[in-house]
DNA sequence: ATTATCTATAGATCTATAGATAATGC
DNA sequence: ATTATCTATAGATCTATAGATAATGC
């Protein structure tokens, strides 16, 4: 039994019992909040409040709301655009669907494990504006971008012909996003679960299959993709230690 | 020239140009600041300014700025919903992956038309969890189960074994409300526009994809679908004025 | 001495109610 | 008289800063 080493400084008013950082108790209570009652409904106060500590002790840790906003934005894009270009850089061996598939795979599985679902928070209309986000911007139209290549490789011509290519693109993300629905309604269940494995490959298969792609194909790239996830969820699982 | 009939009340500090009714200057006012800024962080005191009232005055309307996110969700779902009876009614005539084609299409023009993309709004963590929105979420869910009733029809046996009823209908629906991510885009654009008819078949086309249907049906589908539209459009052209 | 917290508070909101008032309608 | 607004304001926030304090570390 290791009791957690205690540090400097004025001990809080509550105890602090847990193992993780000031830093990272704060992001968790934040995002729990901001993900169940809204980014501008949630007061410094209530974040402060689940922590354990005082609202002006807050500010010792972020300079105001929006900074916890944007670490929290970060954490949750940062795992699937570092992978995308090792994902397209194996492409010669690989062919254009199943990297397709793979890069589905991976944004999925992103999506799926960040804590307290916090895919929500890209949908927030102060995220699709503010200036501090613009970094977060950037990520998420370079994994755009991604897509929409792999699209243009994968896609057959009467797909092509109705659609600009960035549209298509949006449309897989748009596809692939709805993880982040799956997990609101996964709440009303009665057991706590994971998204799953064949949950992940419906995803794919449908991003596929938008694309205009065979039902052969589409079993083709699923085989090769799913060994090959191993290799990157192990890559995440280290990030996260 | 018809100048607005002046109605009794103590005079605006601000003249009330316009013709709506006060209750619909508000609806659009607050729709518009809901949607750019977020429902928690307008306050009822920039409603009433863009009105031109003050803001007291707007609780003369309304009980409370729930009350007008209610009506305004209320307002974007109802042509949809009100639709989907008499589309199902068709079936026989038509068969069932025309009948999602159309629904698809009547679905999109819902919201690509619908004021401010007022749809933005279903994501907002107060939608998915407060009581005042029971409504709205109830008729949202009726049109899932719409969807998931045709997907079952049209779907391929690969498709259906992989995904569950229920979750290749939110499938469909995350695939419909790409439209109100498109809009979003469409703001950075140089010209104004409105959602073009390809744009709205190439999600039409996309939700049968994602059913497994094959590109002969899906250009079938939209033949026939795509006649019929009209009959569905005058109907909300008459509910709008 | 340094660190991480605390207490206290200024200043700026924001929502909702009470009561007054300036029009029209009868 | 009725209607749609107005003005004024109570009471409840909420954010961010200033300065104090209770630990550890040297």
């Amino acid at each position: 039994m290791t009791t957690r080493r205690s540090r400097p400084g004025r001990p809080r008013h509550v105890p602090d019992s847990g193992t993780a950082s000031p830093r990272d108790q704060i992001l968790d209570a934040a995002a729990r909040l901001f993900v169940s009652q809204g980014f501008a409904a949630t007061s410094t106060r209530e974040i402060a409040d689940q922590v354990g500590i005082r609202q002006a002790s807050l500010y010792y840790h972020f300079a105001g709301k929006d900074e916890i906003l944007v670490e929290l934005l970060r954490k949750s894009v940062r795992p699937t655009t570092d992978k995308v270009d090792k994902i397209l850089n194996q492409v010669p061996p690989l062919d254009y669907e199943t990297a397709l598939y793979l890069l589905v795979l991976v944004d999925v599985r992103t999506l799926a494990d960040v804590p307290h679902n916090v895919g929500m928070l890209y949908m927030l209309p102060d995220v699709t504006k503010g200036e501090v986000y613009d970094e977060f911007r950037k990520e998420h139209e370079e994994l755009a971008a991604a897509y929409a290549d792999l699209a243009s490789k994968v896609a057959s011509e009467k797909v092509l012909e109705g659609v600009s290519l960035k549209q298509l693109g949006n449309m897989l993300i748009q596809q692939v996003e709805g993880v982040i629905n799956m997990r609101t309604e996964m709440l009303n269940e009665d057991s706590v679960r994971r998204i799953s494995c064949p949950e992940a490959w419906a995803i794919a298969s449908s991003c596929l299959r938008i694309c205009g792609v065979s039902q052969e194909k589409i079993q083709a790239a699923n085989e090769v993709a799913v060994d090959m996830l191993d290799d990157f969820l192990e890559d995440r699982v280290r990030e996260l230690a």
